[in-house]
DNA sequence: CCTACCGATCGGTAGG
DNA sequence: CCTACCGATCGGTAGG
């Protein structure tokens, strides 16, 4: 039925609900079979238009990816600020919460932004690269401040840069093995996943 | 001059020179760009041969990413094994040279080809998979038999399995961000990044 | 957002 | 391994 969805300003973005499912159809296909193995039909045909219809919502295809990948860490964003939000917590507690947030910020139903992200960086053109990577650094700030604190607590052995990039590159890989659908048997879930991460790396309290 | 090259077999292997030469040439375009942004005429360009040339040596574009996750494992195969040939390592030192190892077929000049299989493996065809995965599963069973003896020694906290998906995957993750060229200032190499990882994640002894 | 389309490029092939 | 080529597909556009 065609004009029965509400839209609004079809450009800028805000309450734009086509221009939605495509980023969330476009992350999904990207997720699936790289950016380069999308087609901007298989994208369109995924919301029901049609292939010249994606090119009224983004000025090309590598525009999608931005919009993917920005959108991904905006979602991060929000959800691991929340983290820091709750008072009270004590530094390894943070740091366990942040890994939990992580897991489900790559695994959760829907999530195939961050993935995309990692995995398809290489596709994304050098002029929209800096606006992705301002983005990134925030993430990376609040991992940080974490991370000194836990090595001024003599929790953390290994120099804290080096450690926030091992350690987010442990969680990360994550989403080159981890299946949230049970294949066989049973299977680890997130939380225990972000417990055992936090046991691996994390020396013993005094 | 055409006729000088020395070569063999055309079809099977061995001693054939431009087969070889196509194939490094791939591992490191699929690296840098990926396969499905990869064209066979880039590759066939980089050694200096015509578009259709390629499809003597290889049957299609997906047999050639075959060969170079192969190539891939087949080299780091070689080199974690001659780790297990050092007599007398205790379970510390030789979790410590696997780890400098990897380090080493990550960033060594000419290692494109494990980055491909981390970062493409979803454009290998599911026919071609069994035969990587099965190399795979040796070089993974190697780490795991001395990450079992770290974990009954008391110095790794995580469930073992777990922590080889996840060391690995701290390693692995680093072709995504480390660079072996110093951009601007002094820069870690993969020793001093070898010592930190070792440093993360193992448990002080007794 | 659809219709109708275009130029370019791509993997692959026949025949030598 | 080159020459010459083909069918298919792809990102993108004009015009409504």
């Amino acid at each position: 039925m065609p004009g029965t969805r509400q839209r609004t300003n079809p450009r800028n973005g805000a309450p734009d609900n086509r221009r939605g499912e495509l980023v969330r159809a476009a992350a999904q296909l990207f997720r699936e079979k790289g950016f380069e193995g999308t087609t901007i039909r298989d994208i369109a045909g995924a919301v029901g238009m049609q292939s010249g219809s994606p090119f009224y919502h983004f000025a090309n295809k590598h525009e999608l990816l931005m919009a993917v990948m920005e959108e991904g860490l905006r979602l991060g964003l929000d959800r691991t600020r929340a983290v820091l939000d709750e008072t009270g917590l004590s530094a390894v507690e943070r740091f366990r919460r942040l890994v939990r947030t992580h897991y489900g910020i790559l695994h959760d139903t829907g999530s195939d932004f961050i993935p995309v992200m990692l995995y398809d960086w290489r596709s994304l053109p050098a002029q929209y690269r800096r606006r992705i990577i301002e983005l990134k650094d925030h993430y990376d700030a609040i991992w940080q401040a974490t991370l000194d604190e836990l090595h001024e607590e003599g929790r953390l052995a290994a120099e804290p840069r080096l450690a926030r990039l091992m350690i987010l590159g442990a969680i990360n890989f994550s989403a080159t093995w981890y299946r949230s659908k049970p294949r066989s048997a049973q299977r680890v879930d997130l939380d225990t996943l972000a417990d055992e991460t936090v046991a691996l790396v994390l020396q013993p309290g005094a």
